[in-house]
DNA sequence: GAAATGACTTTCA
DNA sequence: CTGAAAGCCATTT
């Protein structure tokens, strides 16, 4: 119970509205590379800490990821991205040019247009 | 202590 | 972009 500890703060540092992929919280955790890791720490937490926005964690490609355990949790994780402003692409994906979560960028500053 | 598992990422084609 | 394979290493039993 220690790296977890370092996911939950950056998972409970993610703003509203935005989501972060596992590398990136991973990296931003002091982690790099334990994106597994991560995910494995949030598959054990959701099951007994519900203070962590979780579901603004997202794979690389912007979707939803999920054990075959949780089965169906992933519709609860789409419908709280919803929740939170988020849309989602033709296939469950977001689009992390605009969703993904910029710690840098303090606001909306400098948003160099992507396309 | 050792083996098995795992919500992923990155690189090559 | 998508698809496939290898790497990663803490947690769990």
């Amino acid at each position: 119970m220690s790296v977890y500890e370092q996911i939950y703060a950056i998972v409970c540092q993610i703003p509203p509205g935005k989501v972060a992929t596992y590398g990136q919280v991973a990296t931003l955790a002091n982690l790099p590379g334990r994106a597994r890791l991560v995910g494995y720490a949030l598959y054990r937490v959701d099951s007994m800490a519900d203070d962590i926005p979780w579901h603004r964690v997202v794979n690389a490609k912007g979707e939803i990821s999920h054990s075959p355990q949780r089965r169906g949790t992933d519709y609860l994780q789409r419908s709280l991205l919803e929740a939170e402003g988020i849309e989602f692409g033709d296939r469950d994906n977001i689009n992390l040019r605009q969703y993904l979560w910029q710690p840098l960028a303090s606001g909306d500053f400098g948003e160099a247009g992507g396309t």
